[in-house]
DNA sequence: GGTCAGAGTAACCTTACCGTTAATTAACCC
DNA sequence: GGGTTAATTAACGGTAAGGTTACTCTGACC
């Protein structure tokens, strides 16, 4: 299993989180339907595809002459166990926001 | 607010993703703190700290010369919400790849 | 068997990323 | 004011990422 940063990194192209995003609304389908993501070559997906395997993002399933790719559930998983990880932190930093910007409102409200 | 793909892309760095992590164990630590996450230089660190900053996962507070980070929740919140959006999408397909386990298990188990 | 379509690989080019050292800015302190 | 420390900016170089076109490979279909 390849390290967070790796799919991190996986999902920081604009192009592989938009395949990431279609795979996810729309469910598993075969490379060429990945065409229209975004305006490039067709051999261009098929590299960013390869890309996201090696990241564990996405599986690929042969039929025929057909390569269809779908998301690996765990991959995701792994992203929000590392959120969970920390998430009392970040919650109690958010919770922390929202009263100050809560104060904030009430001042401009007096000022 | 940077779009998603920018802050994957920040946590995509094997440094600032230990950055990452130290800030969110350890809370708020000015710049030469975070000098041992990695064998690089200042240098290195302060520009990592800045592609952490446009990608708003960082604020960061003068005080006096140091120059305080700290994690910004709302960064990770907006992850954790992603992951939402498509929550019952992934989250069936655990379920179903946990079942395919254990229907293998069986299987090993008798043959 | 010949042809066609779906995908992927190879070779190449350009640009962006990440590191380094050297120089700069700004606050502290005597 | 002079010196020191914290941090960033500037300038430069090597490597890897991402795009393109040309080609190869493998099933499908007649």
């Amino acid at each position: 299993m390849p390290p967070l940063t790796t799919t991190f990194a996986a999902l920081g192209d604009p192009v592989r989180f938009a395949i990431a995003e279609r795979l996810l609304k729309q469910g598993a389908m075969p490379a060429g339907k990945l065409r229209d993501v975004a305006d490039i070559s067709a051999p261009a997906i098929s590299r960013h595809l390869r890309v996201m395997r090696k990241a564990g993002i996405v599986t690929q399933e042969v039929n025929g002459t057909r390569r269809i790719y779908a998301i690996d559930p765990s991959a995701v998983a792994r992203i929000d166990a590392w959120l969970k990880l920390h998430r009392d932190f970040w919650a109690a930093g958010l919770d922390r926001l929202a009263q100050v910007q809560t104060l904030d409102k009430d001042q401009d409200g007096r000022s």
